[in-house]
Parts: C-alpha cells; sequence; structure tokens
DNA sequence: GCCAAAGAATTGTCAGACTTTTAAATGTCT
DNA sequence: AGACATTTAAAAGTCTGACAATTCTTTGGC
C-alpha cells in the first residue's frame, strides 16, 4: 500500500482503493488506528482535503470509523452483521428499482432462496422464532390493517423464517432478496380475500415449522409463490387495462 | 429532501443520507443531474468542501457519477449489476474475514442456496453454460495447477451453474456467497485425491444439468458440501496438531 | 489521593484561490 | 451554407491556511 501513481484521475479515488485493498488483503486488521489526516496528506503527497474525501468513501462502506480528538483518528472497523444488512438492503433495492425488473424475476429469486432455508429451519427452529412468526400471522389477521402494514408483517413473517435456519450468513445474503421485494410488494392491493389466502399459507407454514416438516414448508413457499404471481398478474393486468385511472 | 437539521453532527453524513433518501424513495431518477456543488453548498449553507465530501460518500456507494466540464455535475447513476456484484462481494467477503465465521457455517450458507438454483439450471441452462462448466473441470485437472488456481476454477464452475438459472437478481444474491467463500478455500490444501473427488463430482453436477435433472444436481451438490466440510475438517485438525509449523 | 484545569492532538468546517476538463458558442475559411 | 478552428464559460478537482470542536493526557492544587 502506500502507493500512488500521479496519474491525474481522481487521487481520492486512488487513495481509497489502496486502503481498502490493504484492509480486505488483512495488511491492516480491525481496530487499526490509520495515520493521521495530516500524516496520509504527507504520505500521499496531497493535501488533507484530498485524504479526508476518501476516508469519507470508506466511512460510506462502514469500513473505517473516526472519532474526534486527541488519539483519535480513523479506525479500522468490524463490519457487523447490522451494517452489511442495511448496505445489502440498501443496494437490493436500488438495483430492484432502477432496472425494471419484473416482478417474476424478483419472486422467482426470492422465493428460491427462502425455500433453501426451509430445511434448516425445521431442524432448527426455536420458540422465539416460531412466537415470531405466530404474532405476525396475527397482526395480519387484523381487520383495519394498510396494505402497507401487511407488507411490512409479512417481511418480519418471512424474516423470522429465515432466521429459524439458525445461519447468519445465510440470513444476511437472504435479507437482500427478502426486504427489497416490499416496495414492489407495495405496489399490490390486498383484497380481503387475498390476504385471507396468504394468512392461511403463512399458517401452513408456521405450523410446518413448527412440526420440523421442512418438505411441508417447501410446499407451502412453493404455493406462496404461485399465489403471489399470480395475484401480481392480475393486478397488473387490471391497472393495464385502464391506464389512467384518475 | 433539501433539509438539515443544525445538529452539530456530521453535516457531510446528513447531506449524503438526504440525498441518498431522495434517490431510494424516487424524488431523483437515473439520469437526473444534482446542483453543482457550489449550489448544494449554498442550499445546505454549507462550504464546498463538506458537500465534496458528501458526493464522495455517494459516490463510493456507486449512486452517483460526476463528470468534470461545462454542463458536467453529479448524475444519478444506474446501478448496475456489475457494481452490485462488486459490491456484494466485497462486503460478503469483509463480513466473512472479520467475523470469525465458522468454515461450516459459511459453506452450509453457500450450498444451502447454490442448491436453490438447481431445478432453474436444469430447466434454463444453455449450451454456453455447459461449455464453461466443462472448460473449468479440464481446467481443474491440468497438472500442475496452483491450489490457489484451483479454487478461482472452482468459483467459476460453480458460477455458471448459478448463471445457468437465468436469472440475474439469483446471480447476483449468489455472487457474495459463492466468491466470499473463495478466501476460505483458498486456506485448504487441495491433495491430488480430492481434487479428484471434486472434479467427479463436478462431472456429476454438469452431466445432471446437461440432463436437465434437478434431483441429481441437488444430490451431487450435498455431497460435495459434505465432501468439502470433511476436507476442511480434517485440515483444521492437521493444523491444530502441530501449531508451529515452522 | 482525588478532582479540576491546562495542554495537545485530531477531526470537522470554512473561505478563497487556482488548475483542468469539457461542452457550447462564436468566428473564420472554403 | 457548411465544416473546421478558436474562444469562452461552467464545473469538478485540488491546494493552502485557518479556526472551531472534541477528547485524551498530564499537571497542578487541595
Amino acid at each position: 500500500m502506500k502507493i500512488d501513481p500521479d496519474n491525474p484521475a481522481d487521487l481520492s479515488a486512488q487513495i481509497a482503493t489502496a486502503i481498502r485493498d490493504a484492509i480486505v488483503s488483512g495488511a491492516l486488521i480491525v481496530g487499526d488506528r490509520l495515520p493521521s489526516e495530516a500524516e496520509l496528506a504527507e504520505q500521499f503527497a496531497v493535501s488533507r482535503p484530498t485524504v479526508r474525501e476518501a476516508l469519507k468513501r470508506l466511512a460510506a462502506q462502514s469500513l473505517i470509523r473516526t472519532q474526534r480528538g486527541a488519539f483519535g483518528g480513523a479506525f479500522i472497523n468490524r463490519l457487523s452483521y447490522a451494517d452489511a444488512h442495511a448496505q445489502q438492503i440498501t443496494t437490493s433495492t436500488l438495483l430492484l428499482g432502477m432496472n425494471d425488473i419484473s416482478f417474476d424475476t424478483a419472486c422467482e429469486a426470492r422465493f428460491a432462496m427462502e425455500r433453501a432455508c426451509a430445511l434448516l429451519a425445521a431442524a432448527r427452529r426455536s420458540p422465539d422464532h416460531l412466537a415470531t412468526m405466530r404474532a405476525e400471522i396475527t397482526r395480519q389477521a387484523q381487520p383495519g390493517l394498510s396494505d402497507e402494514s401487511f407488507c411490512a408483517s409479512d417481511v418480519a413473517f418471512h424474516r423470522a423464517l429465515v432466521d429459524a435456519a439458525g445461519n447468519p450468513v445465510l440470513s444476511y445474503q437472504l435479507a437482500g432478496a427478502v426486504e427489497a421485494m416490499q416496495p414492489l410488494m407495495n405496489m399490490i392491493t390486498f383484497s380481503a380475500r387475498s390476504r385471507d389466502a396468504i394468512i392461511t399459507l403463512h399458517g401452513r407454514i408456521a405450523d410446518a415449522t413448527e412440526g420440523r416438516d421442512g418438505p411441508q414448508i417447501i410446499a407451502a413457499l412453493e404455493e406462496l409463490e404461485r399465489y403471489t404471481r399470480q395475484l401480481a398478474q392480475s393486478v397488473f393486468n387490471a391497472r393495464a387495462a385502464r391506464p389512467q385511472p384518475a
């Protein structure tokens, strides 16, 4: 590290890359303190604002954390599951929102991955996970619930299923897939009848999880995927029939 | 947006968050041009360097791209699959590298997700994907191959399988799981015998993919997971037996 | 021995200036 | 009139120097 060709392009990006590489390669480890901004500026032969821009880039990815005051500075940050989750969700949401991906494609990916958790969830679910799932089902059945709250509860239910698999890496990876679907799901209007159908399937999933019946969870998820895609199809068809609702 | 309380904490982070929220919420869409740095500085009542730090944070997440010259500026960037892939891999790699996650946990998550692609891959694989898989198997069988190259080829093989599922969202999500394993796999020494075993299983996966036999792909992947975990176990046990090899 | 004040190191922010890049506008020649 | 060269202006990229805010360490006083 500490190398920086005098290419005229984006010094702060180059510095950020150099430091990032040092972190990824293990040359800098969690808790290490970087030199002060003034020292870095001297090392890279640039001004302090340029160094600061580089550090802000790294901070945006939660790679470092800064602390003011004497013996403060920039420290290599441990990337927590929470941070990784949040980044994953933001990235996934933007990816889906900006690339006109079809509902079907996103839905297929999400349920394919969720089914991958089923066997593990059946083997490892704790009473805690079951309680969360049941609680969300109860919430979903409340009469005055808005579509948005219904979707939020849906996400919470599925997250509980994923977490029940007891593998934090899996939970992290799935977070993006499940949560990023929420804006897409929010475009759907859920009738009382369709909510009933979904709640029934959620009940089957919860029962199967309680009974440690992995294949049954998969079967219910498959049915839920089929139903969700069909529901979205009919909503979009109806909208296409009358393009100007106002 | 355009709001910014005069809280004394991290103005550049606040500005970045405000703009990011505007992007995620859809108030700013792909191709939109932000006001110039000078104008933003005026709007937020801060100095230009502070605005620049905020913009660099957004650039680090590929949310904006900047262009110099007249009528240049910061433009909302379309988050491409390539960018999202790269971010995903970096984040996953760091998460696994900094949180002493067990090999078993990472391995379990990875193969669980990969099996989720099996049925889709069987249904949709193209001759192109098959050719890639066969080519990587051939490479893996070369005699003088280093462990590192063997791992890299392993990753390429599995990525071909994932891509064969024909769902870009799935490919994106899986990228992290598969590629982030590489540093962990690189810690293993692959004997000629273990390479043979892995290559044989890869052959079974390729055959099953060619024959559109989803369950067979899953079975082979399960065996591969079992074998990989067992191999890692024995390597780690051997290392633990003589901690100071030098 | 404990508490308070001084000191120093470091990030956060500002102001102003200069350089470089780039596209548009203008001018000139055929 | 059209094609090409020149000028111009807008904008990011960078630098310098300064001051404010924060926080740890050390010193001094009781």
